[in-house]
RNA sequence: GGGCAAUUAGCUCAGUUGGUUAGAGCGUUUCCUUGACAUGGAAAAGGUCACAGGUUCGAGUCCUGUAUUGCCCACCA
């Protein structure tokens, strides 16, 4: 016998109160050393497969991160319990934007710069942050019990991702997807570089129209223009109007003085001007303007970019040179208003981009940028969806990833920072030499043709030389890649592509994807492009799209609000199982969550329960169990019971998860472990516990229940499994419960019920009637069926036991005894003798009161059945059904009322 | 401007093929420290399922509209 250490031995004594700290970190150990969680292609299993959605190696564990991966943890889990070879792929994203902003924040502690400090030192400096840093989360990943190969843990920076990038950048570049042109991009002043249109977040903002009065040249005659923002009209070139606004028609061929610069205007005329906004006229400032730069392109105006890349106004500004854009509206506001020529200002909402990183207002700049030519990439991303190659849960994320994929532009994909993957594009200066020869295709299409300069080299690896004329000091494009260039291959590029191996065949495609709907056009979608474009395949089977986690308050939790409820605080106080098991509690499919401290508080007392449970059920199984389970006799109806409820829970439990029903799963387990199996089956088995037969329920069912609850809690369950008798060295191994339909037994489960609600109505009297729980009562049961008669009498022993009885007595005709109380149940009349004298007044409202509930269900019942529409149309077990409850209930309200006559005699 | 969610007990939320008396957790009330568990046990109170119409024998559930809230998308300067 070769065991591996335990972290427990099995005989130590249990404390009364489950402590995680004591577990958790020994058993994570143990399941990696052991290699719990790796997995082979070599497998004769069939693949399961996640990739991890990889966090960036600036992220600090937040709710949103437990959620995701406690999600991908749960799905893991139960496919590898299930025999599935089950691979969760972990790894980080570089994040750069985000990652250069916190670097650059250390070094501005230091009175650096990354400029001072130059491209190559600075880069130094990250990596060092990343070695000291950047992997805080994959160690907090680890203490959430994420169950990831972190063998395979990937890196977007390493050597075989990067590979994959400038491949794939090569790759679309060869079929004119990629090109490079002067166009209208988002750009943050702050973080100095382009940004994605995704990248952008609007928020509507309350600013002011500011209406302004143009001169027309050579006459005294003037233009009234509105405009958000009036600094940029130090780069109008053109105003405009629509052909059909009879207004303004008798400006064609005049031109229009720009006011303070006096700069002349060109008029022109456009159908995309819309005449109803503001005054009908446009003024035109094509390099900070989307709208504008269109026209320009169509009618071929100048275009005067006005900004320095730091948002402060350049050269072109004139006067305002070197003012930052808003002091610079600011200062232009005072000066039109001087001048008389503000005419009127209102209030105005309107959106405004905001960069997604430092929530900079940017600005719309006309600008030399990479982009990738999306249409054609869409196409099969499109097709696989409405096809169901890859489905989104909830089903509603498919018309949002339809309609954004239908409306795909160009995505700009190059970034004027240093940390990321460089530009795989190298220039010739000697080639370059003669500037107007540089772009070759000025107005270059994409899709048709490969994008080409003068001198320009796109390449997998650096030129030792220029193609065109052999010189060998070729310089590199300086910009990096959009972060999700590198993401976006992450399915695949994590198991070594462009490489063909089988880790590539035997897992990609992947099962499912986790995550969250805010990054479905950033990521999904993308990957969805990629996994078509590069690997023939759908990325995933399945995406399934998880809630925000947000405070109380409503808001998305982050660190810089202070909102957040920390999950490392939630494992240190109350166990990782406890925090995973809360937070699948209060997540409704796809909905947000709004986390409290308050809410883990469930976790933590489920743990207990099991904790406790499991003390209960060691302490009184046998020492040493039969190496067999002794040749079981007839189970106890009370076995039988608990069996059957164990099957259906595994059944629910089953068929939840492979719905993605992730909280109802959760919902079904808790429910049958604490209320049925804790509240019901451990309280009426305790006077058989020293039977074997009950011995070998109570121990299957407690083994199995743990087994659906591992995937939830695996902290928990291991600790519990390893202690009771078991085969196999891990719970994490265990085969996941199948269920049997077999076993399922309605007939014990209906009779319980009777049982069950008997016992809950003799309680309720005894509570009304403020019955010490330690004191025995004498009960009396009427029963009018002989079904029910013999099942009472079957269970009388339980019913004594459960309500504390002393004397029971059940029989057809029975008389009310003097001195009790009443309870109804169904058919069934149960007399409670209280010992003292019976308090008229109190007997006979809690009489009245259920008199006067039965009254209204009738009331409610003979409205339906005297309803020939229903008793012609609706179902006859319906029907049926209704008339049986509608004697019962008739039953009933007899009873009570005959109680209430005695009462009063 | 378009779209998507949400609106159910004091609070936070479940409730997918329409069909018993609409559920849970927390909180509240009463009783109980009984040899698994006070992070506990027993019992209970608490809801015109946002509103208005409609479909149906039957609607929290389906349809239409309204209101409130939140989110996403959009080049009205």
């Amino acid at each position: 016998m070769n065991t591996p250490p335990s972290p427990h031995a099995p005989d130590q004594e249990l404390p009364k109160a489950y402590n995680p700290k004591a577990v958790e970190k020994e058993w994570y150990q143990t399941w990696m050393k052991r290699g719990y969680f790796s997995a082979s292609s070599h497998s004769k299993k069939k693949p399961y497969t996640i990739v991890i959605p990889p966090p960036n190696i600036t992220g600090i564990l937040h709710m949103g991160h437990a959620l995701n991966n406690t999600l991908q943890d749960i799905l893991i889990r139960y496919k590898r319990m299930s025999g599935y070879e089950a691979l969760w792929m972990p790894g980080t994203d570089h994040a750069g934007i985000a990652t250069q902003n916190v670097v650059e924040k250390s070094l501005k502690e230091e009175g650096l710069t990354r400029h001072a400090l130059g491209r190559e030192k600075f880069l130094e400096r990250v990596w060092k942050w990343r070695e000291k840093y950047g992997n805080t989360i994959i160690r907090q990943l680890q203490r959430l019990g994420a169950s990831c190969d972190w063998e395979r843990t990937r890196f977007t920076m390493d050597e075989g991702l990067s590979r994959a990038v400038r491949e794939v950048f090569v790759r679309l570049h060869e079929k004119g997807l990629i090109y490079r042109g002067r166009y209208i991009i988002n750009w943050c002043p702050r973080c100095q570089t382009a940004l994605s249109d995704e990248e952008v977040q609007h928020k509507d903002v309350t600013g002011h129209l500011y209406y302004l009065k143009y001169t027309i040249e050579g006459t005294d005659q003037h233009l009234t223009i509105a405009t958000t923002r009036p600094e940029t009209m130090l780069g109008d070139t053109a105003v405009g109007f629509h052909p059909e606004d009879e207004r303004y028609r008798h400006l064609i061929g005049k031109t229009v003085l720009l006011p303070l610069l006096n700069r002349k205007l060109k008029v022109i005329e456009d159908a995309d001007i819309d005449p109803q906004f503001g005054t009908g006229a446009l003024k035109i400032t094509p390099a900070h303007d989307p709208v504008d730069f269109r026209l320009a392109q169509k009618h071929h105006l100048e275009m005067i970019n006005i900004l320095n890349p730091d948002g402060t106004l350049n050269d072109a500004a004139g006067p305002y040179k070197g003012l930052d854009r808003f002091e610079a509206r600011r200062k232009i506001i005072a000066e039109l208003e001087d001048r008389r020529i503000l005419l009127e200002t209102k209030e105005h909402v309107h959106a405004v981009g905001h960069c997604y990183r430092c929530q900079t207002v940017v600005e719309p700049t006309l600008s030399l940028q990479w982009f990738v030519h999306m249409k054609p990439l869409a196409r099969p991303a499109i097709a696989a969806v409405k096809e169901g190659k890859t489905v989104f849960t909830p089903a509603r994320w498919t018309k949002v990833y339809l309609d954004w994929m239908t409306n795909i532009k160009d995505w700009c994909i190059s970034r004027q920072i240093w940390w990321g993957h460089r530009i795989p594009v190298w220039y010739c200066p000697k080639c370059r030499a003669d500037e107007a020869k540089i772009i070759s295709s000025k107005n270059f299409t994409p899709g048709n043709k490969i994008y080409t300069e003068t001198g320009m080299m796109v390449s997998r690896d650096a030129p030792k030389k220029c193609a065109a004329c052999g010189h060998p000091d070729l310089i590199q494009d300086a910009d990096v890649l959009d972060t999700w260039f590198s993401s976006w291959l992450w399915p695949f590029s994590t198991f070594g592509w462009p490489e063909k191996n089988k880790d590539l065949s035997f897992f990609y495609p992947t099962s499912t994807l986790v995550t969250g709907y805010e990054i479905i056009f950033f990521w999904v979608a993308r990957m969805m492009m990629a996994g078509f474009e590069f690997m023939g395949k759908e990325p995933f089977k399945q995406v399934y799209i998880h809630g925000i986690v947000r405070d109380e308050t409503g808001a998305k939790m982050s660190k810089s609000l202070g909102n957040a409820v920390d999950p490392i605080h939630i494992i240190d106080e109350f166990g990782a199982d406890a925090l995973r098991f809360a937070i699948i509690s209060i997540t409704a499919e796809g909905q947000d969550v709004y986390a409290s401290k308050e809410k883990f508080e469930v976790g933590r007392n489920f743990a207990n329960k099991i904790w406790n449970a499991g003390r209960f059920v060691l302490m009184n199984l046998s020492s040493k169990p039969p190496a067999k389970p002794a040749k079981r006799a007839a189970p106890s109806p009370i076995d039988r019971w608990i069996l059957s409820r164990l099957e259906q829970t595994v059944y629910s439990v089953t068929d939840s998860l492979d719905r993605s029903r992730f909280s109802e799963a959760a919902a079904v387990l808790y429910d049958f472990f604490w209320h049925q199996f804790c509240d019901w089956y451990l309280e009426l088995a305790k006077p058989n516990i020293q039977s074997k037969e009950t011995q070998a329920v109570l121990q299957k069912v407690f083994d199995t229940a743990l087994r659906l609850l591992h995937p939830f809690m695996p902290f928990i369950t291991e600790t519990l499994w390893q202690k009771l008798p078991h085969e196999g060295q891990s719970i994490m191994q265990s085969a996941w419960p199948v269920a049997d339909a077999r076993r399922v037994d309605k007939k014990i489960e209906s009779e319980m019920d009777l049982v069950i609600g008997e016992i809950q109505a003799i309680r309720n009297v005894r509570s009304a009637w403020q019955i010490n729980p330690k004191e025995q009562v004498t009960v009396a049961i009427k029963v009018s069926r002989e079904k029910e008669l013999q099942i009472l009498r079957d269970y009388s022993g339980t019913i004594a036991q459960m309500a504390k009885i002393s004397s029971l007595q059940i029989g057809k005709n029975i008389k009310r005894p003097k001195e009790s109380a009443v309870a109804n149940i169904g058919r069934v009349e149960t007399y409670v003798i209280l010992s003292g004298l019976v308090d008229i007044r109190v007997e006979r409202e809690r009489i009245e009161g259920a008199l006067e509930d039965v009254e209204k269900m009738i009331r409610a019942l003979e409205i339906r059945l005297r309803n020939e529409d229903f008793l012609k149309k609706a179902p006859k077990e319906i029907v049926d059904k209704e008339k049986e409850k509608a004697a019962e209930l008739e039953n009933r309200k007899h009873r009570l009322e005959e109680n209430l006559r005695a009462l009063t005699e």
